[in-house]
DNA sequence: TTTAACTAAATGACTGGTCAGTTAGTTAAA
DNA sequence: TTTAACTAACTGACCAGTCATTTAGTTAAA
């Protein structure tokens, strides 16, 4: 109703050149998650990043520099740290997984984490390139660290002789389908609260029986100690 | 330069009304599976189905009708007899999992199978009425299914006692993901030869892993049998 | 301190191409 | 000859990318 009344009007735009890029990013992630790339409109980016169409075209040159610009920022945090610590460790493979299980649902279950794998998976088959930078970036890194962790569980004798490639897949597939259930079909764990994706259940169930899979044979080195039940 | 010497020269098309509705569909999954559902031109689907762009609307109201009659024809005659199999079963569900897991990925193994569920996942979020279908017609009632079956396994004591509905996503995530890594991100097992799956060598993986973590603690009922090793 | 000259961030109308869906006319088949 | 399957040209909406113009903010002379 009432207009200020200091004589000057609050101005059309703001000059925020630092700021741009990030929150054009931020808007077009949402979008693009939410209803693809294709059906995104650079102008509804624009829009929701409050800023024109023309604005979004000053800091990416094209509609597809932006998604590109989208996932090279987030494959950048990701890994590191994790995966030479994996890549270094000596020992049971069991006792670093049950580490790290919870802390990588953690980050997952963040959406604007999750956002980007899921958004790669679906644009990959037209943008080659994304999932060329996930692969090369995430995917490709973390999984030979996994590989090399159980190769050495096993020549250590800590678990049993098993093809470690698919091993792997073994270890992360429940997590991807606990996630695809949901997200894309809107299937869920029972549970009292809705939209509950129950994950300390889901990792506790997995690794329980994951560990107990992974026993080593009565005839292996380290087969001593008593197995870790329930 | 020179024409047929017969004097009638070949139709310029011949009217084919049962068999065109299948031959669209048939065309259009390809083309959705490679470019997804927005860059694939309904001229394209027409041209490759070998007809107009016009015939294609003789069959089919729009667009949008033709991926929904495309999932519509695949869901219809996937499960059925396998879900009645498993939802009466009883024993140790290890049984009949040994049994469906190699049938269950020889289908998946067909191109033309596995396209339809890696089309539904990818156009779900702009065509709810796709993932619905795939949700009602399969996996609504597969998993159900599965569900039932470990839980009669722990009441006859005959595996561990664990979550069903974490257990089912454990018992399908490997594969998915194994299909997921090659088929997005272009990640294979090792091996001599390219481009190879390696199935059956996930299958005996993923079953030696779960099969020994589903075992029953010694507390359990049926814990008499010997366990059943490598 | 004021203000005029200047820089560059941002706008929004416009364009050219693309494509879903329509229709008038053509042709195979009964 | 009739009919309906089929074609091909057409239409109108949509949208990525452009660019002439406007405006916020900065600098320096008075």
């Amino acid at each position: 109703m009432s207009e200020d009344t200091t004589p000057e009007a609050a101005p059309k735009f703001r000059r925020r050149k630092e700021a741009r890029p990030d929150e054009i990013l931020d808007a077009a992630l949402d979008l693009f998650v939410e209803k693809g790339f294709d059906r995104t409109r650079v102008e509804e980016i624009a829009t929701r990043a409050g800023v024109s169409k023309g604005a979004v075209y000053l800091y990416f040159s094209s509609k597809d520099a932006v998604i590109e610009a989208l996932v090279d920022r987030a494959v950048g945090v990701i890994v590191g740290e994790v995966v030479d610590q994996i890549g270094g460790f000596k020992g049971d493979p069991r006792e670093i997984l049950r580490q790290i299980a919870p802390l990588f649902m953690a980050r997952m279950s963040d959406p604007r984490v999750l956002a980007v794998p899921k958004l790669v998976i679906r644009e990959a088959p037209t943008h080659p390139k994304l999932a060329t930078m996930y692969r090369e970036r995430v995917i490709g890194r973390a999984l030979p660290a996994l590989v090399a962790l159980f190769r050495q569980g096993m020549e250590g004798g800590y678990i049993r002789e098993v093809d470690p490639d698919m091993a792997v897949r073994c270890v992360l597939g429940p997590f991807l389908m606990h996630v695809l259930l949901a997200d894309v079909f809107d299937i869920w764990p029972d549970s009292d609260r809705p939209k509950d994706l129950r994950i300390p259940d889901l990792i506790d169930t997995h690794l329980t029986l994951l560990f107990a899979g992974l026993e080593p044979l009565s005839t292996d080195p380290h087969t001593e100690k008593e197995p870790q039940n329930g």
